[in-house]
This record gives C-alpha cells, structure tokens and sequence, in this order.
DNA sequence: TTGAAAGCGCTAACAG
DNA sequence: CTGTTAGCGCTTTCAA
C-alpha cells in the first residue's frame, strides 16, 4: 500500500501538508490540495489505521457490547446494532462487535488497549458489574438501557414508564377498567433488567390513578406457557376485557388463544403490545403497540458519545418519549349489558 | 496506561523480552518469564492495539459486513454475527461490525487501511459487485452464501440444493403426491440472493425422481399476502397435501389460514419449514423442519479464516449438510378415501 | 537465553 | 501557508 510519505513525495510536498489535507486541521492553499488530492487518488492512498490510531492515540472505533443470549428481542438487538453501525459512520467512526460474554474483561481489554476510543453497552442489567469499570475510566460511554443508579453515566433508552401509563390511558379512555398485563418470561425479572418493572411501575401507577384495576403475569413464550397463564387470568379476573403484552413471543400465542376461546379481538377484548413496529403489523391482528424505537435508540446513543469525544455532551439519562399507534386490536369495552 | 517498556524497566528486562513474552515467539526461561508476568499484573498492562498494529502490520480484527436490511433473517443474521464474534475471540480477533451500505467502498477502505486482517461477507449476491474487489486483492475473505462463480473465493453455506430435496424425501416418504412451495418474497428472488433458488432446484429435481408434483409460489410475509397465495394454490391445485414454506414470516399465516379453511395440520395437510429451530419449534403447531445453522455457519467461517491468516487453508465451498427433524406438523397424506 | 536498535506510518508541536 | 522533526508503543532483525 501507498504510505503518507509516498503522496507527499508524488506531490512535492511534505508529509505534514499530506496529514493537514487529510485532517484539515490547517489551511492549505487550494492549489496544494488539489495537487495532494490528485496524488492521494493516483496513488489510491488510504491511510493506514494503526500508525494513525497510535499517533494520534485515537483509533476512530467505537465499541459496541451486545448480549451473547440470541434468545430475546433479537430484531431489536439487530436493528439496534445497524444503527449504531451507519450512525457511527457518519460521524467518522468504526464499530467494533463485542459480546457480552466476555463481561468485563472486555471492557478492560478494549480500554485498556486503546482499541475503541469509546463504548456503547447493551442489555445493561439494574446492578451491571460492568459500570464500576465505566466509571472508574475516561472512556466515554453510553448504555442503551437503565441501570439501577445512573449517576456518572449517560443512558439512552426508552422511558418505560410512560410506555405503560399510555397503555393503561389508551384502554381507560375506551372503557376498560380491568387490564391484564403479559409480561416477559420469568428470567428476564430475575436478571434484573429493569425495563419490564418500570413498564409495570408506569401500568400500575397509572391504573391506580384511573380506577382500573391491573393483574400481572410474566409468562415464557410459546403455546404452552400462554395457555395456562391465560386460563389463570380469565379465572382469576374473568371481567378482564384489555390485554397489554410486553413478551413478542407471547403475542401470537396469546391472539390464537384468545380466539380458540371465543374472544373476538378487538370486539370482546382488547390488545396492546409494546414491541417493534414489524411484530405488530404482521401479527395475525394488527396490533395496538407502542413501538420499541431500535434505530432511535441507536442513533441517540452514538450521537451522545460523539459529542463526549468532541469534548462536549454530559453525563445525563435520556428517555426516548413513547408513542402508542392505534390499529385494530383495540376498540370499546363491551358493555356489561352485551 | 502503562507501556512495554515500562514493563520492561519494572521487571528488569529488556522491551524485546517482554515483547517475547507475550508473543511465545521465543523461548524465555522460567524465572524471567514470571517475572515478567508479574510485572504485567502489577502495572495492569494491555498492549497497545495501534503499535501493535503499525509494528506487526496485523490487526487482529476481522471485518463481518452484514446486510443493511433489516427485514429478513434477522435472527439468522444476529446468530451468525454473535458466533463470528465468539468464536473470533477464541482466536485471538475481534470482529468489526460494517453494513453492506457502503458496499464495496467498505472493503476498500478496510483493505487500503490495515484496519482488518480479513473479512466476512454475508447476504452474498449471486453476482455481488464486491466480489471482483476480493478477488483483486490478497486480503483473506470467506463468504456467507454462494455466489454464481465461486472461482478464487471460499465459502459457507447451507446445502439448500440438498435441503430442497430433504423436504421432498420426507413428504413423498409419507405419501404426499402434490406439494406446494411458498417462497420467499418476490423481491428476494429479484435480488438474486441464490439460496431461494437453489432450495427449489433441489426440491424439482428431486420430486421429478419421485414423481411428485410442485407448485412454487413466492410470498411476501404477513396474512394478506399468505391468504392470496394459499387461495391460488388450493384452487390450481385441490389435491395439494404437503407444504413447504422458506420465509420465516410466512409460517405463521399459512398455519392461521390453514386452520380457518378447516384444513388440520398434520391429518389433511403436512408442513414442512426451512427456518432457525427457534422459530419451528415456537409456531402455534411444532413444525418439522430443516434448521437453519446460524451458528456453524459463523463458526465455519471464521475458523475457515484463521486458516487462511495462518497461511494453511484454500479456496474452497463448503456446504453444510442439512438435516430434517421430524416434529408435529407432518403426517402420512391423507388417502383418496378419507 | 537475552539486548540493542531500527523502523512501522502517521500526527502534531515547533519553526519559519 | 508550508516544512522539519520528534515521537506514539510495539515487533523483529541482528548481535551477543
């Protein structure tokens, strides 16, 4: 490969003025730049990373740490990461693909060898053992989710909360007034990740001022699991005319069981799901939902981080506001007369 | 952050030692070798990645480009993109992450600038504009899919060929004289993307064998268009008992819509899917089915690279064998009689 | 079994 | 507006 040094000789400069062009951290006359840009494409020049990550002690890369379970909100994951990933170019920078499984040796392993110059963490559980090492460092960086305690830290993700106050508002405001929720399975509580809890908290919280009334159920995915929490919930509270599903691989299930019960969707019972826009407008009802905003979420989060590498941006919490579309899984609650 | 030759001074040794130490690329005795790694603790030494780089003109870093889109076989996608990564750990790489948006300007500047060693691509065309670019240069590369000429590449594929004719060797094994092909959506074919293809060329020449009859149909995702395909398939051909779908988002409809025709999986009709196991095993029936093996494929690719990086290792194709595994949504045809 | 030293290709003072 | 030059931290000959 063409080196800096060969341009700058092509193009009867020194190599300095070669850098400045490329960089434009000083003016150069346009007579040279143009020369130096002939030369640069004549000579098919593309600057060598590692002399330039080791002079300027920045490597242009930044660190993204997805989960190693490929066994939930995979799209999500995935749209996630794409985003980071064009995002990122915009801005100049490169992302490394690490996953979770390393922990925080990899957080150590990438700061400390200077290999991203920054660090965006996914799948952040409410006590990550990976934020003292954040903390404790001058890498930047950004979680996508919401740990436990934030301060020191920037946070990106979706405000939950509201996320579930708008659930209950919708279904209030048709006439529900006892509302189910399908949560996700079981382990995702017992991880502590906080986004199921605080969709619940904004549920809840909104339901007591609303004077509806609000019954729990995390449930696995799949057929099975959905059958017996569903019979649980009709038996227990058998007026429940309003579903809210944060689980995609509960939504199928819980449509076809409900049909295989008679219940017709949106005419006896409503659906509100909180998941990607995709999920909702292909289920076999198109779907009330509040949207996760993936992309959204991605954007943010490498835009947070350029503005920390570019000396500005701070350490804040940033929650993306929620928006509920209507589609046909929801409408009036049948009245008690019917 | 502390740097070789600190380590070197701390332990009393030279930089060259130390260097040695890491590498194994020379025999250190015992005593200085622990010494030095001692030293290496105590200072919390990590090589810096860009010295490493410049000096050695290796990377470390292996580049996967996935495709932008993020509509279709995304959980493949995300699987096969985890498993390159931990498997690339294993090897000593790490993974950076380029969408197929740039196209082959991507593979330009990750070859023209030593930020990778080697590179993965997947969503390969049967005729990828990035593939003469590959072929120019020596940078090692393994593709994810097949292109028209292999010549000069190596790859990593299911065996969709095989795959196609599997399915049809397991319905016409249970008696099924007539079968349907839902496909992927029109534009995936238009794309050029091969696999889709080749699963139906396996799957004709094989029912040609057998004397099977097949219909093939592409279908977008989703119940509208599944209701449309179906419609057509029962009227043009009433006598269809078996069925095989390759588009995840189509799985589910065609079991909705089957049911509401009154038609019983597997007692009237059989259903055979060409999807992850994650998805066979999750649909309203657990569907028999030819697994996608995200995993081996990341793993096969990678391991397929390092070979090469390691100067062992050729251009080849390797085909990973398909296999069926026989679940609820399958069953004898149902005689003339019935 | 170890050291000394010459770069790898680029950036960023400093000097003009 | 441009050139000179001293490193950045590591690898790897060459020499002992």
């Amino acid at each position: 490969m063409a080196t800096l040094a060969q341009v700058a000789q092509h193009a009867g400069v020194s190599a300095s003025t070669v850098s400045y062009v490329l960089s434009g951290k000083r003016t150069i006359s346009t007579a040279t730049r143009l020369r130096v840009e002939q030369s640069i494409r004549e000579l098919g020049y593309h600057p060598n990373a590692g002399a330039r990550a080791l002079a300027s002690s920045r490597s242009n890369i930044i660190a993204l740490m997805v989960p190693l379970r490929t066994d939930m909100y995979v799209p999500v994951m995935m749209e996630i990461a794409v985003a980071v990933a064009t995002t990122a170019r915009t801005h100049g920078y490169d992302v490394l693909l690490l996953t979770g499984e390393e922990g925080p040796d990899a957080v150590r392993r990438v700061t400390g060898s200077g290999l991203a110059d920054a660090m965006i963490l996914m799948d952040v559980e409410l006590d990550d053992e990976r934020l003292p090492l954040l903390r404790g460092t001058d890498q930047p960086s950004v979680l996508i989710g919401l740990p436990a305690d934030t301060s020191g830290l920037t946070c990106v993700d979706l405000d939950f909360e509201a996320t579930g106050a708008l659930c209950v508002d919708h279904l209030a405001m048709l006439g529900h007034r006892d509302i189910a929720v399908i949560g996700e399975a079981p382990a995702v509580y017992e991880r502590h990740t906080g986004f199921a809890e605080r969709t619940l908290d904004g549920l809840r919280s909104r339901a007591g001022k609303l004077g509806v009334r609000v019954l729990h159920r995390p449930c696995g995915g799949g057929y099975d699991a959905m059958s017996v929490t569903l019979a649980r919930i009709l038996d227990e509270r058998p007026g429940t005319s309003g579903f809210v599903v944060q689980n995609e691989q509960a939504v199928e299930p819980l449509l076809a069981l409900l049909r295989r019960q008679g219940l017709a969707v949106p005419e006896d019972v409503s659906v509100v799901a909180v998941c990607p826009d995709q999920v909702a407008v292909q289920a076999s009802v198109r779907l009330t939902s509040v949207s996760i905003p993936a992309q959204e979420m991605g954007r943010h989060a490498v835009e947070r981080l350029v503005a920390k590498l570019d000396g500005r941006g701070t350490d804040d919490v940033v929650l993306i506001a929620p928006e509920l579309t209507v589609r046909t899984s929801t409408g009036p609650a049948p009245t008690a007369a019917s």
